[in-house]
DNA sequence: ACCTGAACACCGTTCAAGT
DNA sequence: ACCTGAACACCGTTCAAGT
């Protein structure tokens, strides 16, 4: 076994970290797991983590990003041709998995501009979806505020509250305030 | 100046603790307060600590406990008279500056037994509350329902995104989804 | 350029030793 | 019973030394 491997481009050995480290985090969260358990799930010494990566931070960061990208990339081909409603509740149901992570990040956003970013791109995506829907409100209603109202019930679900998940919780703001505009779609979604 | 204060009753002595660790906890947070932080605003050994508190998150707990059931037992003398949906309002109003310590709390819950019981005490009295304005809804909703998404609301309510307080989004919730049946009380709040 | 073991800094917690 | 300084365990990060 040779002491380093520089003959593995550099892209490539970041991915196999990444990889170990989505695994590990996923399997335990963020704050119980220690660099030294990403080292170990990827097979090396836990400093040389920092040749890749300038703190456990921006893994976690790059991790998320990669979570969510590859969630959003297939839920916007798979379902471009439906409906913002339909579009909107099928990625909330599709990204429950990870909503344990994703309230770890909320603690971190301060002290990372990496993890910062990373919730803002995705937040952005779903504010984009949640405004793509509240816009079919009809004039009676602060669209902006039924959008922020959403927006704090996702990020709010399950955290740690006993409430449903936000795939329950938002179709039913949706419906009530937005009336039959939206019932249409919600057989497609319930099934 | 005595090697110890026997004379001090215990309980004197842990609220002056419980004071030094309220004020070092509203000032920066759980997270960047450390112990050395807590005993030097009290002027004990860091040690010290550990005779009358079990760990830091039971310092955090008995700091909550504090802080909620003073507001609570205020909120609760002075507004006794009032409807439950002016209640509600002015005590998320009252509440707003501790809510990034609230915030803090939810990371530490599956952690710790202490801050579990002092953030469920302090939600179930605000559900409670919740409660008694939703039982005003019409026969056509789903008032556990109503309840969870205000709940879900009140957790996630700029927790980091920037939404507005809870004292704007659960208003506009509650007057959207029960119509005239509440915006009686509009004009008392609003002042 | 890449990788490592050892050391460092920090923090919550424990403990033997004081009064 | 109460209080302390020192030590311990753990963890993220740095660094000098290897290939």
């Amino acid at each position: 076994m040779p002491r380093n491997r520089q003959h593995i481009p550099r892209d490539e050995r970041a991915s196999e970290l990444l990889a170990a480290a989505t695994r590990v985090f996923v399997a335990n969260g963020y704050a119980a797991t220690t660099m030294t358990d990403i080292s170990q799930a990827a097979g090396v010494a836990r400093a040389n983590i920092y040749w890749y990566f300038p703190s456990k931070d921006d893994v976690f960061a790059a991790v998320m990003n990669e979570l969510y990208g590859a969630e959003i990339a297939e839920l916007k081909s798979r379902n471009a041709d439906l409906d913002a409603y339909t579009r909107l509740v099928t990625g909330l149901k599709q990204l429950y998995p990870y909503r344990s992570l994703h309230l770890e990040m909320h603690p971190r956003i301060e002290h990372s501009r990496a993890i910062h970013d990373s919730h803002e791109t995705f937040m952005s995506w779903i504010r984009g979806l949640v405004h793509e829907v509240v816009d079919q409100a009809g004039a009676g209603i602060d669209k902006q505020m039924l959008a922020d109202v959403i927006v704090a019930t996702f990020e709010g679900a399950r955290a740690p509250s006993e409430t449903r998940p936000a795939n329950e919780l938002i179709p039913f703001i949706l419906d009530t305030v937005l009336g039959g505009t939206v019932l249409l779609y919600r057989r497609e979604i319930d099934q």
